[in-house]
DNA sequence: CGCCGCGTTGAAGAAAATCAAAGCACGTGG
DNA sequence: CCACGTGCTTTGATTTTCTTCAACGCGGCG
């Protein structure tokens, strides 16, 4: 994390990353913070909907309540991730975000964003880049949730998640490590109820593709590609490319 | 529509626009080409994600097939809307998109897109919080998809989008105006079956809430009011507001 | 006319929710 | 060290919601 997780994150969008651009991206983590376990970062309707986060260290997700007392898991943030820019135009927060363990994230003013805008194209594609990937996710969330059974949601969550802590923050030859999801964020998350999500968990352990140390905290992926055939897992979703975004023009910079 | 669909619609983020700005808008409606009924603008997996849309007239629905057959229906679009933002990262589509009825749509090329955001701060800012407002919309569909009855799914999904139509192409005194919405195509959007979609309307129907005459191709909305009760709508994510997004700096405009 | 897409209806069954209770790990304070 | 509370998981029994299957009506249109 030492050389700024932003510009590791965003590397992976686009490689060669001139250094001037890079001391911009290096500036939008100069404010540090730590938040504790279950904390709300902010809360849905907080007005007005002040800075975008990157998150540095940890986990996080987003979330609306709703007035039943219910509530839906929108997303699942892992280190690298920036976060916030669903609030752009609004006046308020349209969700809550809240931590899933320990963690630090560096926020940077929406004004600052502007800013950005202005200074560098490259970064301007980038964040574009971003808001069309976290789309991609939604949308993905929503087939998953519109048109798939307990068992595949449950699967396909899981391999989503592995596969987005893997881009950015698994060590070579760890075992595949997941934050530490309650059962209840994913009933949340997939629209079903903390039971039955207990269930299917059986059912996934029974056949030994899943197991749940008691001590480790989450859960462990034992067999990932039979879950992803479960899943019907396609992760092109997954796999922006900010060169195609910004076409023959990609090295271009916008004149100061 | 003749001022341009566009701008007509991007009015009403920001409302004072430059003529220099306006211009370049209009730019973007430069092709304005026919499409029929049913016809696929574009499937899912195309490649490249060539173009951006406008819709200048007629309604669409973008939607994923599934491997199963089945398919899910993610966002219906009314006049005014930009469309293909999402595949913006991608090197193919992510969603096809299809016309609901005939209709009008204005293609852009992506590379256009990186143009317009080195002439223009306050068009950047435009194009962001339209995919800031696209994610609301599909966050709301999640909430409404996860967390709630057939019943509340159905009047929601209804509510949302007279109130779409309503802040684009609504004259004063016309009667709520819904697109030709089938049935299944509304199973397709929230995740149901046919047959219980068409139950739930039938209850709705008893109660005098909705109608639908054979003729109008359509559905009507009777009892407004009482349909946001049941969908517990609140339509704070469908107000985004451009002055609030870019801050004080709002008026300001890139040096070129 | 006859086909086709869409809406409607009924009956049966599957998937998931709900309710209720108990177990288990962990931390905290006596 | 142990008792206790708390948050999360597990399990069973029951009920609800929604799906599936199947059939029929109905209006438009070649």
């Amino acid at each position: 994390m030492e050389s700024g997780c932003i510009i590791k994150h965003f590397e992976s969008y686009a490689p060669p990353i001139s250094r001037s651009e890079a001391d911009l991206l290096a500036s939008l983590e100069k404010n540090p913070k730590e938040y504790g376990k279950n904390s709300n970062v902010w809360c849905q309707g907080d007005t007005p909907p002040g800075d975008f986060y990157s998150l540095k260290q940890g986990w996080a997700y987003s979330f609306r309540d709703l007035e039943d007392g219910t509530r839906q898991v929108l997303d699942v943030y892992v280190p690298g991730n920036v976060i916030g820019l669903r609030d752009y135009a609004f006046r308020s927060r349209v969700s809550g975000l809240r931590m899933l363990t320990d963690g630090v994230l560096c926020a940077f003013p929406r004004s600052r964003l502007t800013e950005v805008f202005a200074e560098s194209l490259l970064l301007c594609n980038i964040f574009f880049t971003i808001g069309s990937r976290d789309q991609a996710i939604l949308i993905e969330r929503l087939v998953n949730m519109g048109r798939r059974s307990a068992r595949e949601k449950v699967a396909h969550f899981l391999v989503e998640t592995v596969y987005r802590v893997d881009r950015t923050v698994t060590q070579p030859n760890q075992p595949l490590h997941l934050p530490p999801l309650t059962q209840s964020l994913i009933a949340d998350a997939l629209g079903l109820s903390a039971v039955h999500v207990n269930r299917v968990f059986q059912e996934l352990k029974d056949e030994g593709l899943v197991s749940s140390p008691p001590n480790s905290g989450g859960v462990q992926l034992l067999e990932l590609n039979r879950l992803k055939e479960i899943a019907r897992f396609d992760p092109t979703y997954l796999e922006e490319d900010i060169q195609a975004a910004m076409g023959e023009a990609g090295g271009q910079f916008r004149q100061l």
